[in-house]
DNA sequence: GCCAACGTTGGC
DNA sequence: GCCAACGTTGGC
């Protein structure tokens, strides 16, 4: 079992939107190292659901229900989707703030380089995160 | 809305 | 193959 992080604008797509649609495909990455962690997703792994630009926090849990398939939106290239469900909203967002300010996070992609779409996070940080996120 | 950081493109 | 120019992303 892998942990991952996306990111969304909530104008764009958000939580809710998630929520909504029951499953929703997760397309449009358009970066080679994004790409690449779709490309690494396995069936039931976790994933961190951060809204960016608006909101700058992470506020749900979803889960991988499809391998990585090509990208149905993508007319050239080589390009991969997935497909996500929601599990659950947090009780409380973890803002970006927050994370930037735990010592153990540091590391995390979302700090270290901010544009970054998709991106692995460690089952400590994953379990940290839930920890600020009042879940555990 | 601004701008820094990063990735990509294209001229040489 | 290098690197300057450009476009995009996303925090502030």
């Amino acid at each position: 079992m892998n942990y991952w992080l996306v990111k969304s604008e909530p104008e764009e797509y958000s939580f809710t939107d998630l929520e909504k649609e029951g499953t929703g495909m997760w397309e449009g990455v358009r970066n080679y190292q994004a790409r690449n962690n779709l490309r690494a997703m396995a069936v039931d792994d976790q994933v961190l659901f951060y809204h960016s630009r608006q909101g700058l926090e992470v506020v749900g849990i979803a889960k991988v229900t499809t391998e990585a398939y090509p990208d149905p939106t993508a007319e050239k290239g080589d390009w991969s989707a997935i497909d996500l469900t929601p599990v659950r909203r947090l009780p409380k967002g973890v803002s970006l703030k927050d994370i930037k300010a735990r010592k153990e996070l540091q590391e995390l992609g979302l700090v270290r380089n901010p544009r970054l779409s998709v991106m692995p996070i460690p089952a400590d940080a994953f379990q940290i995160i839930l920890a600020m996120a009042g879940e555990i």
